[in-house]
DNA sequence: TATTTTAACTTGCCTTTTGCAAGCTAATAT
DNA sequence: ATATTAGCTTGCAAAAGGCAAGTTAAAATA
């Protein structure tokens, strides 16, 4: 089931792995939202269906941007984090994040602001730190 | 022929704009590769589909990330070029950039390196705004 | 000047990805 | 003991992507 690349470009190359319409948004999730269990990524704004769902969460596990853990105190449920790997993704997620809050409210008015954009673009380095250790911490509270 | 978003989520919208196969790989061609005319993105290494090329120039030209100008030699060539909105994807582009060399190379050995690379991520913005600059300076060699 | 080639597309058809609805199974709650 | 829930899978339809051939006007070549 090797995934094929279309040439030797990193860019191009990193689109072939996560350039559809649900991984990043998946990975946004779960980094900005803590979304965690197949039932909470169902239940988000975006309604992505089962398969759809069920699919993504799999490659995503495949290619180690994920992993997948059973929780303890319950039989049927998992919790689904962002590995190292994963979280490595956040500097990506944020300059969508610029880029959209700068260019896309003129086409979609109703777009949400974010109170805390204008300390990201004055610090961006600082904020993707600081969102990258809560998320660590999140992840630790749950295992424990 | 309005833009159907999934919710209000910047994030989401941004990919509901530029989340497919094509058009960031069509933004990194002109912004690294300097790619201007439709002959140029179709001898890309990226071997895009003349329907789908033409779709996506639309796509972007309509959205004000890039623009199309009838060049003055020739009449039958048009030259597209990013807009400021286009340029401003620079980061995104570097940080896919960045991702991908650090992420990609074990699934997929024959990626090519850049030699630049370590400048890239101890300088990084000083490097993208570098990048902006001399596209801009590249754009205006070409109308003169 | 006549013929060939080129740039920038469009069209038709096929394949892959996405999306909807329903169904399944084992664990948990009532 | 029965109903509900979590986390899936299956089948089918719609949308996006992809291949090959065809089109038109301009430019280059003979």
């Amino acid at each position: 089931m090797a995934k094929k690349f279309r040439c030797n470009c990193p860019v191009t190359s990193v689109i072939d792995l996560l350039g559809d319409k649900w991984i990043l948004v998946i990975i946004k999730q779960m980094l900005l939202q803590r979304k965690k269990t197949f039932k909470d990524f169902l239940n988000s704004e975006e309604s992505i269906a089962t398969n759809i769902l069920s699919n993504k969460l799999k490659t995503l596990t495949d290619l180690k941007i994920i992993a997948k853990k059973k929780v303890l105190y319950n039989k049927k449920s998992f919790h689904y984090f962002l590995t190292e790997k994963g979280l490595s993704l956040a500097p990506t997620i944020i300059e969508l994040l610029i880029w959209g809050e700068e260019n896309i409210r003129q086409i979609h008015p109703e777009m949400k602001n974010l109170g805390e954009f204008s300390t990201i673009k004055t610090d961006k380095n600082v904020f993707i730190a600081s969102l990258q250790n809560k998320y660590l911490e999140f992840v630790n509270n749950q295992n424990s």
